[in-house]
DNA sequence: CGCCATATTGAAAAAACCTTTCATTAAGAG
DNA sequence: CTCTTAATGAAAGGTTTTTTCAATATGGCG
């Protein structure tokens, strides 16, 4: 279920920002669009909005939304140079105060996995989980 | 449970690449951080293993690793740029095909997110599960 | 309804990041 | 040890992202 983008416009309003045309460019696209986006290709759809749209603007309004979680980001494997050392599963948990990644056994996706690909009829090949929060150690530093 | 140096070089020459400074250099690096290291932090420390190693081996070499498996990619909220509009839900299913991301109901993850938080005392605030593969068009498409 | 304070914008410039090219080097088969 | 050629590093080229700053438009207030 999406949301709409009156949704999206009442809660920015609400978080006190203001709902300007290049912002409400930038959700109408993302609302139309069912693919992931660049700035780039965010950028070039959403001048048929708001004619005057910088791609300045599609950055900083696409961070705010994502801050406000009106839009999420997407990773693509083609994209992002962030890495780590591979140990047999893919699952990562980072931590976000001291930046470490640690790797967890992951049982029960497997059955997930498999009743997503009835559900929707993918064929899924890859996937990716990550898991973020404090860990131990970070936990006692900030008690 | 990390690779060692010795074993990611095993897999390097089983799939018929040489085994050289500069990669082991890098292989070295990230076997012994835990933290996600972007080319630049990988090149900066592999400077102390393989004097001479240049940024655009580094580049070479992550993405060589990360085809054979032996590094991963990690995906900071920081660093990507890809966005889509955020329904409800945290979980994507992107099609290699036709790059489309589509939002899946996910039952289960909490009980697994609560197991890893057992296991490991880490407070997990967040997730990103993203399954890839190819949907029903695309797969007709190819067939 | 129109004015004003100021958040927001867009363009340009700067910085960061990533890729391509190509002559040189070094791995490893023989 | 020699030779073939995969692999390297430096430089140049191309993108992508961020910063800066004057101009603009939003929305509260009269």
């Amino acid at each position: 279920m999406k949301l709409t983008q009156t949704e999206m416009a009442h809660t920015l309003r609400q978080a006190g920002y203001r709902l300007t045309q290049p912002r409400l460019a930038v959700l109408q696209v993302l609302e139309e669009s069912d693919e992931g986006l660049s700035p780039e290709e965010v950028h070039q759809q959403g001048k048929t909005v708001c004619v005057s749209l910088g791609l300045v603007t599609v950055y900083r309004t696409l961070e705010l939304l994502a801050e406000l979680g009106l839009v999420r980001r997407v990773h693509s494997q083609q994209r992002c140079h962030g890495y780590a050392s591979a140990g047999a599963a893919r699952h990562h948990l980072l931590c976000r105060g001291c930046h470490r990644v640690t790797e967890f056994p992951c049982d029960g996706l497997d059955d997930l996995i498999e009743a997503v690909r009835r559900q929707t009829g993918y064929a899924i090949t890859e996937h990716l989980l990550e898991l973020s929060g404090v860990c131990p150690e970070c936990q006692a530093k900030s008690a």
